[in-house]
Formats: structure tokens, sequence, C-alpha cells
DNA sequence: TCGCGCTGTTCGTCAAACCGAACGAGCGTC
DNA sequence: GACGCTCGTTCGGTTTGACGAACAGCGCGA
């Protein structure tokens, strides 16, 4: 009855794989978890050993108690991290005259994305620490200018202008001119 | 992270909602459908009353043969139209003296969403078809100024605006301004 | 009217998910 | 070494979800 992509992990597996990750993400013990989301560690140890099939209020006890999204257990583990770098904009969709849409970075499957708005005035420099293994940052500059990147290489970055770069090594968000505005999308496991 | 809001609908009447929603827009019956997925119609016909708590290989199930991702279950309703100005939004994370960060948008888990950064004319308005269901388009204009959303009820928006609305339902960008930029963040699940 | 096919419901049985307690293993302290 | 603590696992008992069958309601054709 696992309609899942035929030769796939099972779904409990999944859901005992996500569990155990997530959980340890967190620094929680098995026993702590437990009675924070109010299930017995008996359920969860079962669970994360991969016997049963868990109920759905058990698992978004779990979740919760996590502080991750509830489909975060369910969904395959993460597939490789894959970084890339695209300057001047690589693959033009639409081209109707006047009008250009270039394919910054497409975002491998099972990723999460969260989007932020930046805006920073010059003489303070962000430097950031790492994030989780796993992270990419995504900058596309809106207005001023700025350098960014890690921290060891930074790129000057100009209105339109798109950098990508691992996050989970330092890096640095710099303003160099007022009223300097950037979107950040953060790419995360 | 979704902890549900306090005065919660409660976890199963959420599903019981969704499941009866998502499965009449496919046009299927009950019995229909506990045929498909293979569970026992009146396991199904429990659930969708609200009564008890599924396990979840079952909802797998329904939600694989409903042919929706398994959040869609779990997580309310359906992102509608939103608009965040330049400089409003949630000034989450970093409040170092001149930077500032709005969450703009969390990225639901198991969505995909690539990036373009748009460059358009004034008087050439691009109007979309609808896209696949489950679409949803993110715009934060760089420079210039727009015109975007839904065809039906477009926004203006002003450099560091944000709107986001639902990509499968027929929608515009029109540049009101020479050099408008924009940076166009498609997401589908 | 009767019968057929379908709808979604309810009922009794069985397997299993959940729980609580008891268990052995690993550490730090007195 | 013995104690105290927390770790995660395993073991009966109770609760409950999933199943199949029997059920009533509705539309349709003979």
């Amino acid at each position: 009855m696992d309609s899942r992509p035929a030769g796939e992990p099972g779904l409990i597996a999944v859901i005992a794989a996500s569990l155990r990750r997530e959980r340890e993400r967190a620094g929680l013990s098995l026993s702590e978890l437990a009675k924070r989301a109010g299930v017995a560690k008996s359920t969860l140890s079962q669970i994360e050993s991969g016997a049963g099939n868990p109920g759905v209020e058990t698992l978004w006890a779990l979740a919760t108690a996590l502080g991750v999204p509830f489909s975060r257990l369910v969904d395959p583990p993460r597939p490789a991290t894959r970084v890339l770098r695209a300057g001047e904009g690589p693959a033009a969709h639409s081209e109707v005259a006047g009008y250009t849409a270039a394919l910054l970075a497409s975002c491998p499957p099972n990723a999460r994305r969260d989007l932020y708005r930046v805006t920073a005035r010059p003489g303070e420099p962000r430097l950031s620490a790492p994030h989780p293994p796993g992270t990419v940052e995504h900058v596309v500059l809106a207005s001023g200018r700025a350098l960014a990147g890690p921290a060891e290489e930074p790129v000057e970055l100009r209105p339109g202008d798109y950098v990508t770069y691992p996050g989970d090594v330092p890096h640095i968000f710099d303003a160099l001119a007022p009223d300097t505005s950037a979107l950040f999308v953060m790419e995360h496991v």
C-alpha cells in the first residue's frame, strides 16, 4: 500500500529517520522529547526504530514539540545540495519585447526556501555565523551596492545582481551605499 | 513553524475538512476514493466525519490516491494575495543597526521554488495563463513601478514591495515605469 | 412497483498503537 | 564500589483504528 515511488524507503522508514534526525538536531533526548510532546517514550522509541504506523496526532505532537512543520517528518530526506552561481542569468524564459526573465536558480526538490527582504546601511557589515550544513543563500540586490558572499571571498553587487553561496560557512553582507536593499533566499535542509 | 493557532480547529477537524474538500474537488465519491486508496470506505467515512485519529499510512494512501501532496491534508487553507510594502513585514531576524531582515514567505515543505529575475518595459503587460493548481507566485519589485497580481485585482508595487498570490488563476505583470525589474519566485508543489 | 447500482452510514471483530512500568546500560559524584 | 541520575529499549494491558459486511437513502430503467 506504500504508493511511494517504487523502490524507495517506505513511509515509516522515512518518518523514523526524519524524526530521529530532527530530534538530534534539536539536541533533545528521546525521553525529553517524549515528555514535551506528551507521548510515551516507548511509543517514540518504537516509531524511531521504524516499527509500526503512528497516528497523526502522535506525529503532530512530536512535530510541534520539535518545532518543525508536520510535513518535514513525512517528506523524504533531502538529496545532495547543489550550489549554482549565476552572474548574468543563464536561461532566458520569456522574451516578449521589453520583458525578459532569467532563471536564477532552480530549486532542488525537498528543500525549503524562505524569503527575506533586507535593508542595510553602510558601515555595519553583518557577519553571519555558519548555518547548518546544507544551507545555501541566494541574494538579489534591489538597490544600492553591497559586498556579499562567503567571508573569505565576498562579491560586490550592484542592483539586479544575483549571487548564491553556501551558507554553512561564515558569510557577510556589507552595504556599500545608503539605501541598500536586497532579497535574501535562505535555502536549508 | 506551524503550531496551530491556539484557537485551533483541531488537527483532525482540519484533516476531515481537507480530505472532504480535496475529494470533492477531484470529483470522487467516498467509495471510489476508498477503493483507489485501498482503504475501507468505513474508515474513510469516519475520518471525514472527524472521528478518530487516522494512521499516517492511511492518510498517505488517501493523499496519493487524491494526487495531492500530503501536507495539503494537514495544512489549512490556501494562500490569498498578500502584500508587504517596503519597510513593512515582521522584522524578524537581525536588528543590528542599519540592518533589517523581513521574512516574506516561509517555504512550505516539499515545494519547489524557482527564482527568476524579470525586467520589463511599460506598455507591454504580460498576462499569464493559470499555472497548475498549487502554484504560488511571489514578486519583489527591485526598481521601477509595476502592477502585479491576479488579473482581477492586481496590486501596484513600488521598489521593495512584495506580493504573493495564487498562480493557478490568470495573473498579470505590467510595468508602469521604464527600467522596471523584479524578482519572481515561482513556487509549485 | 420492483430491481439494480450507487451513495454514505453504522456495527462487530481483530490487529495494533499507545501507554505505564520495569529493565539494563552508561556517567558523574560522594 | 555504591549511589543517583538519565539514557533508550522491552514487556503486559488497555484503548482504538482499520476492516468487511450489513444497513438505509437516492436515482434510474424495465
